[in-house]
DNA sequence: GGCAATATGAAATAATAATTCCAATCCATA
DNA sequence: TATGGATTGGAATTATTATTTCATATTGCC
């Protein structure tokens, strides 16, 4: 009796996939209707569905029970379910995927873990990003003469990907790397005319933190991507933003700060590009 | 006759939240349990749903009729309109928001754009990523020697933040960087012992090619990250990853590259920790 | 503490939706 | 082209589900 049923919509999907060409032409109808709007299938009434697809609503049923399912409810089931897995909370998967590799599930469990956690950062922080912080960070930069961006460590990927993006922009940028120990000379540089991107996460680099006192005691505005208001970052800034990246075996997610971090690099391009176009009319 | 009636679901949280003190208490219950589990009104049946929540199904209904629906049913919409839209193909989405970036919708708009971006390549890449190429990349790469790393330009990023977390993991790296013009020296000391990370997209940074070419030469196996079959660096590769970035505003995101390379170094640090307690025991 | 207004529970009813059934049609094969 | 089997359409039937109703309980107020 135990047919293979489906029970996962991506299951689901290969079989139908596997049968397509043997089956007949009204069932192959909803069939290629079923994947393509598996949203309808999920939420539709079996009527509605098959009007949708151009086929009686019998059809659809023998379509689910050629499937193996005993009616159109089950095969519905399939596709509900599709949109709360998709749906669940990345936290709870996070959380079922780190015990998963704990237990030494391989090492695609180990990939899926940083998948999920770059997407939880990602939706934590389009919940709580303030927008006023957005545009004040962006018009202080856009005011700068020549942006330093100041990073270490675990930041530093950010700091590079800024530098090359605010380089394609023609924005002037400096990055401030630690190579020949000229730190503390390139921070004398920079001006109030200037700004800074600093960037840092528990626990701070004291350099980056240094760096930072002795920046803003020149009184060059600061812009800071930290990841909570006890950091020392926060209180040498101007603008700050906090980030909570989630983390997976032992490593935090960049994907959150790399967003926001190119949404401030072209949201500086653009202002500028808009002000030097008002300063041509 | 219009009671103003919440038609999305954040209006009709909003909504709910307000009057939530002034609610008769059988309602107030139903109300919490709509907010906490809205997966289940949106599928559940009235009676399912009155059940899970403690109440009876006339509640329910009562409740809706609160709001202003006319009954649970299109109460329910409103909740089934939110997992379509949470749902509906980040692709999707991005076309939206790139239409609105362009129109000059602000800031937040960029931002959008940047983690739509980011989500729709960690969705692409989990989708795609083959299990068995993962294994072969982390075997492959655990064996090694000294890991070279090798990206410029757009993936630098990348490369440093793998070479970050090799290093936190003990593991013996090398980056191949530009600073001093010394990548020849460097590359020429790579043995078949060691291996190579390369990353490159289109278009792909002719050092990158070049410097692949002259290490694969000497026999020593590189590992791939690049985005088509096409690529240069896929030919000299033992094994290589396909990886589809989306872009907003000109630049590609990296967040599934990252994911992908730190699956490779965590995957690596796993492998080796493994090895040496079998060789110990 | 008594009264009215409001809220709640439970079952009856109405509505909606899934499924089944049967006749008509299509299609392959002899 | 005739014939049997498979496929399809459409309406009838059955099932499920939302809604209404009404009796009962609770609450706030004088």
């Amino acid at each position: 009796m135990d047919e293979r049923v489906p029970r996962d919509f991506e299951t689901l999907r290969s079989t139908i996939l596997d049968r397509r060409e043997s089956l007949p032409k009204r069932i192959a109808q909803i069939a290629a209707y079923a994947l393509d709007n598996p949203d309808d299938i999920a939420f539709g009434t079996a009527a509605s569905i098959a009007a949708s697809a151009g086929v009686q609503p019998s059809t659809l049923i023998r379509f689910a029970q050629q499937l193996g399912f005993d009616g159109f409810t089950s095969l519905q089931q399939v596709f509900r379910e599709r949109l709360r897995e998709r749906n669940s909370s990345y936290d709870e998967r996070l959380q079922a995927l780190r015990a998963k590799a704990e237990g030494g599930a391989g090492h695609r469990a180990i990939f899926d873990g940083f998948v999920a956690a770059a997407s939880t950062s990602l939706n934590d922080i389009s919940r709580t990003l303030d927008d006023a912080h957005l545009e004040e960070a962006i018009s202080l930069l856009a005011k700068a003469q020549t942006i330093y961006v100041l990073a270490k460590r675990r930041s530093y990927p950010v700091a590079t990907y800024i530098a090359y993006a605010l380089g394609k922009l023609k924005i002037r940028n400096q990055l401030i790397e630690s190579a020949a120990g000229l730190n503390a000379e390139m921070v004398a540089f920079a001006t109030p005319a200037d700004a800074v991107i600093a960037i840092s996460f528990s626990p701070y680099a004291p350099a980056t933190i240094e760096e930072a006192r002795t920046i803003s005691e020149q009184g060059v505005p600061i812009v800071a991507i930290t990841d909570s208001s006890f950091s020392p970052l926060a209180q040498f800034a101007r603008v700050w933003f906090e980030v909570a990246e989630a983390d997976f075996a032992g490593f935090r997610s960049l994907s959150a700060t790399m967003a926001l971090a190119m949404a401030l690099t072209v949201g500086v391009g653009e202002k500028r590009r808009d002000a030097s176009r008002k300063r041509k009319a």
